[in-house]
RNA sequence: GGCGGAAUAGCUCAGUUGGCUAGAGCACACGGUUCAUACCCGUGGUGUCGAGAGUUCAAAUCUCCCUUCCGCUACCA
């Protein structure tokens, strides 16, 4: 019987530095997805990578001293140790740099532009220099500046762009009639609402800022854009070809059943993806599933805020199937879930020592002594057996059930609702009671074998999720694997079999004071005073702007003003309206930077002011002028402030 | 500002189309048990089901309003 194919993919991940815990989780609720897959009899095709190319690796090499090939060879080779570390059973690790994969961007990039997708915009026309703002025709209102009505000037920078409001009309027709295609559902409306009902602008697909990644082999001042080289590897990794010569594979595998991706690039899977798909009259992939991340304590893990925890690390600490047990069981399906040390120990010692590790070893160990190891049926049934034996039963079911609907931690939560269900078992059937009583063996036999049954469905089933620990307990108990299928009968497990003789600690319970004394030793507390002087000074690059004249620049007026009142504006997130002193005036200023400074700590502050900005209105309030701040890569701002005292509205020149 | 979501036990959450004394897991307490990794089994909640109002024989569940959080998005001169 020919199986059914079942391609899935994860996101490709980005080769700036190595994966924390975070973008670990993926790769393996991606796996337990894949191996489920493969259990129930798909023929499946799991492909992963590395994404390569862009601004940011092409600087972090720079900084290393290093190539940018050497850089994302050495990252690649990273994220794949630790793929492997957490038993990733992908079928392909595809690489955005891989010599086919660039050559058939670049075939598709021209395929897209000669068909008229991609057209070449150059800025003229379309640069509105106050709003520092590229915009492109079909944005522009009556020829000016959408935003501030103002005239646009023709500007320097030329880029291509993908027409993407052609295909809108099909794409929300699509998401329509497919209502599995964006998971979890609520994404659906945010992606109709904030980007399809409104109206699709255009997207860049080229650049010429940087020269790390894939040349447009007809114009070579451009190299692609993120998104038409990333995520058309999940075609090119099975061998599209878009002039007609795809493989066997690609006609077999495409459309992809599944994209695995996290919820933050769920716009580019939903809306662009599928959008090229379409220019390239190929199907859409079935469905796009945005999970939700593994947040770190209260907030979302970054090196920055060097609360990261790597997966290698806490492979050490707990072994690889507790971390795989942890990441899947506490990811609910459309909440972020949260990991610590302390969560770690918790459902290591309370889920897998004390439910599954104590389960498995005290079965082994009554079989042991009370019939050498040799677990046998004798058909000594009772009533009791009944709700065993129908819990056993119907678990596959629910489990596929669940994962049917991507429902992993649910379907985790099946499994070790059995290995408790069997827990009860023995405290029903006593079986210590039963071997004191010389009339009882059979029984006594009968409730071993019920109980190796049921766990050996249990362990059959776990081994998507657990893929090692599932290989040991069939090991311990020597039952042999039986396959999906098989799982709807009870009692497979061949009467007279010999179990173990000593049978090995699954897992270890933990004393969580000794794994946080470990883990303070590993990272000796990163005070302030220590973080401070190894911080290292990075350098920030921007897209560079026209030449402006010296006239030009006389236009503007700088002056030191005095921040004298500020408060909140109450309609919005970010900004805050400040009463400026410039000399003998007061202006009023508004300004989004809620987020870095307290209306409070703003007044008292001599600041930095252009004042002879046109006057505008933010959020209904009006602001005459701009307070002038400095930013980094992450959106941290400065306001600049004279570095001697200088009194209130003198000149800045 | 726009769109959407959430508020239920100490913690994390379930609660289908409104209907029996509102549930699960973890944690905690007590009891039982001894095959086992101080484990397992059982028992234990005076929970204002965010506040208020309404519809109904009946509301955690439907309507309105309020408060607070969250997501996406726009703005951030």
């Amino acid at each position: 019987m020919e199986k059914k194919k079942f391609y899935m993919t994860t996101a490709i991940a980005y080769t700036s530095g190595k994966p924390h815990i975070g973008n670990t989780y993926e790769i393996i609720l991606a796996d337990a997805i894949a191996r489920f897959k493969r259990a129930q009899g798909y023929d499946v095709f799991f492909q992963t990578g590395t994404d390569e190319h862009g601004q940011k690796i092409e600087l972090k090499a720079a900084e290393a001293g290093v190539t940018p090939k050497e850089y994302v060879d050495k990252v690649a080779g990273e994220v794949k140790r630790i793929w492997d570390l957490v038993n990733a059973s992908y079928d392909k690790f595809i690489r955005t740099t891989d010599e086919d994969h660039e050559k058939q961007v670049q075939k598709i990039f021209k395929k897209l532009y000669e068909q008229g997708d991609i057209y070449k915009g150059s800025y003229e026309g379309m640069y509105c220099t106050p709003c520092e703002s590229f915009w492109t025709e079909s944005q522009l209102v009556d020829g000016k500046c959408p935003d501030c009505g103002r005239e646009v000037k023709p500007a320097k920078e030329e880029a291509y762009f993908f027409r993407m409001s052609k295909y809108a009309d099909r794409l929300i027709e699509h998401i329509n009639t497919h209502p599995e295609f964006i998971q979890p559902v609520s994404r659906k409306n945010e992606m109709m609402n904030n980007f399809l009902l409104p109206g699709l602008q255009d997207l860049c697909v080229s650049r010429t800022s940087f020269k790390w990644g894939i040349p447009v082999d007809f114009d070579d001042k451009h190299v692609v854009y993120v998104w038409l080289d990333a995520l058309t590897n999940y075609i090119t990794g099975i061998g599209y070809d878009c002039d007609g010569e795809s493989t066997e594979q690609f006609k077999k595998d495409w459309p992809a059943d599944l994209h695995l991706i996290g919820k933050d690039i769920i716009r580019f899977h939903t809306i662009y993806w599928p959008i090229f798909l379409m220019a390239l009259d190929l199907p859409l992939p079935k469905q796009v599933f945005g999970h939700p991340w593994l947040l770190q304590g209260d907030g979302k893990m970054s090196k920055s805020k060097g609360n990261v925890l790597y997966a290698d690390e806490l492979v050490d600490f707990f072994g690889v199937d507790a971390v795989r047990y942890f990441v899947l069981h506490e990811m609910p399906f459309d909440n972020d879930g949260v990991i610590t040390w302390e969560l770690l120990v918790e459902r290591l010692n309370s889920d897998l020592a004390n439910t599954l590790g104590n389960l498995v070893n005290r079965t082994i160990s009554m079989s042991n002594k009370y019939f050498g190891g040799v677990v046998a049926d004798k058909g000594a049934a009772e009533p009791v057996d009944e709700e065993l034996k129908a819990a056993a039963l119907e678990t596959p079911e629910k489990v596929a059930e669940k994962m049917e609907k991507l429902r992993v931690a649910d379907a985790i939560s099946d499994i070790f609702a059995l290995f408790k269900r069997c827990n009860k078992y023995i405290d029903e059937t006593m079986p210590w009671a039963l071997a004191k009583d010389e009339t009882k063996q059979d029984r006594l036999a009968t409730v071993l074998y019920n109980l190796v049954e049921s766990i050996s469905i249990g362990a059959e089933l776990l081994e998507p999720f657990m893929p090692e620990t599932a290989g040991k307990v069939l090991a311990q108990l020597n039952a042999e694997k039986r396959g999906m299928e098989a799982m709807k009968q009870y009692g497979l497990y061949k009467s007279g079999t010999k179990v173990t003789e000593k049978p090995e600690i699954l897992f270890a319970r933990l004393d969580i004071r000794e794994v946080m004394k470990k883990v303070e030793e590993l990272h000796p507390p990163v005070a302030e005073e220590a973080a401070e002087p190894v911080k290292e000074e990075t350098v920030i690059d921007i897209e560079p702007k026209e030449e402006i004249t010296f006239e030009e620049f006389g236009k503007m007026q700088f002056q030191v003003g005095e921040i004298i009142a500020c408060e909140e504006v109450k309609k919005s997130k970010k900004l805050l309206c400040s009463q400026v002193k410039i000399g003998s005036q007061v202006k009023q200023i508004v300004s989004g930077i809620k987020a870095h400074y307290s209306a409070k700590e703003m007044v008292g502050k001599k600041v930095m002011v252009l004042v002879n900005l046109k006057p505008a209105r933010l959020a209904g309030v009006l602001s005459e002028g701009m307070l002038l701040c400095a930013e980094d890569e992450n959106g941290e701002l400065a306001l600049m402030v004279p570095e001697k005292e200088m009194p209130s509205g003198a000149e800045i020149c």
